[in-house]
DNA sequence: AAAAATAAACTAACCCGATTAGTTTATTCA
DNA sequence: TGAATAAACTAATCGGGTTAGTTTATTTTT
């Protein structure tokens, strides 16, 4: 019950639009109220101020990564959907690399839902190490490494220091390649399994 | 000649300190000049602002980084130097986690100071690759591979994004061995060479 | 149907921190 | 000794996030 106003989803959405186009710096409560269509006091009637707002698109954006990765990689198993994984991984922060840096912002770790959606792309990715029965303590080892290595590829891209002439793109093929090549390899050492 | 003030290395210093106790989101000049026992409107002498302040950390970071990296694997060869290396890398980081934030920090791709010093702890990095004789372009691959796992592990790890039991240290250890394994396998094969 | 309750918007004001303008003070050079 | 310079200071401005208090629209209750 209550006055009726604006709806707390087109809220999320158009702060997740302004910070993909101007980055997580550059973003202010002011716009997202000019977007809106109201006025920024009014935002604290959805939202526990500016980190609550970023928390939600943080929120969002790893949803959106979770179902690009599961549409991308639909139908894969094994290492065809590993490497596909890796590649749609990218291709989002490509597309998004405004709303990716949210996902690099620290978790509080009383943040039950939070928790809950950055632990979605990881499942996808365990799923698809699965099928090389690794001792469970030893494929959490393998999560980390591929997660590390994707991760800072983009990270260190975004921060230009890549920028030397060689092709990014062919690093990142050989990298993807190389996390292939290592992880099926050892899995295929019974001290693993 | 002029007044003789406060020396700006020892602002650098007090910001660097700063930086590394609260972390670089609570970082203020009023808390530099609260510092050096000057008004903050003074630092204005000796920097453009905040942003350059911290520029001027970020510069410093590399080079202690650069330092430690250095003194670590001093006397050290080709893996032995590499492994020492990555672990010498990651402690920096743990001893260090607040002024590591400024290392992620976008370079002006007209920065030529910057981009110099960010320079130096890769160069290292490729002279401990350079016994392997590959070609100078796959190389570059490899240590975008290195860079990109190394600090995609800290930054994910900073983001306690890992926190399920498996003990991070034996990942970390795991993930130089695996990358040593790769890349010295790789680099046997004639097609890099 | 009217009144009470509630939720969401609004305006006005506040606060904090970075920055700018203008002034004072100390040092050096002529 | 005086002119020039550099670095500090005080006072004021500006921008964004936030808080307080009010108004408006909707729903529930009588």
């Amino acid at each position: 019950m209550g006055r009726i106003g604006k709806s707390t989803d087109e809220i999320i959405e158009a702060a997740t639009q302004l910070i993909d186009q101007n980055g997580l710096n550059n973003f202010q409560l002011g716009d997202v109220a000019k977007k809106m269509n109201m006025k920024s006091p009014s935002l604290y009637n959805h939202f526990d101020g500016l980190k609550d707002l970023i928390r939600a698109v943080q929120i969002k954006t790893n949803e959106m990564l979770f179902e690009k990765l599961q549409l991308d990689t639909q139908g894969l198993e094994g290492k065809d959907g590993f490497r596909k994984l890796c590649f749609a991984y990218r291709d989002f922060y490509q597309e998004h690399s405004g709303i990716y840096e949210t996902m690099t912002i620290p978790i509080d770790k009383n943040d039950k839902e939070l928790k809950r959606v950055t632990l979605k792309p990881v499942r996808l990715l365990t799923k698809f190490l699965s099928t090389l029965n690794m001792r469970e303590e030893f494929s959490i080892h393998m999560v980390r490494f591929v997660r590390s290595s994707i991760h800072g590829f983009v990270d260190l891209e975004e921060q230009e220091n890549l920028v030397i002439q060689v092709d990014a793109e062919q690093s990142f093929n050989i990298l993807v390649d190389m996390l292939i090549d290592g992880i099926w390899r050892k899995s295929e050492l019974k001290c693993n399994k």
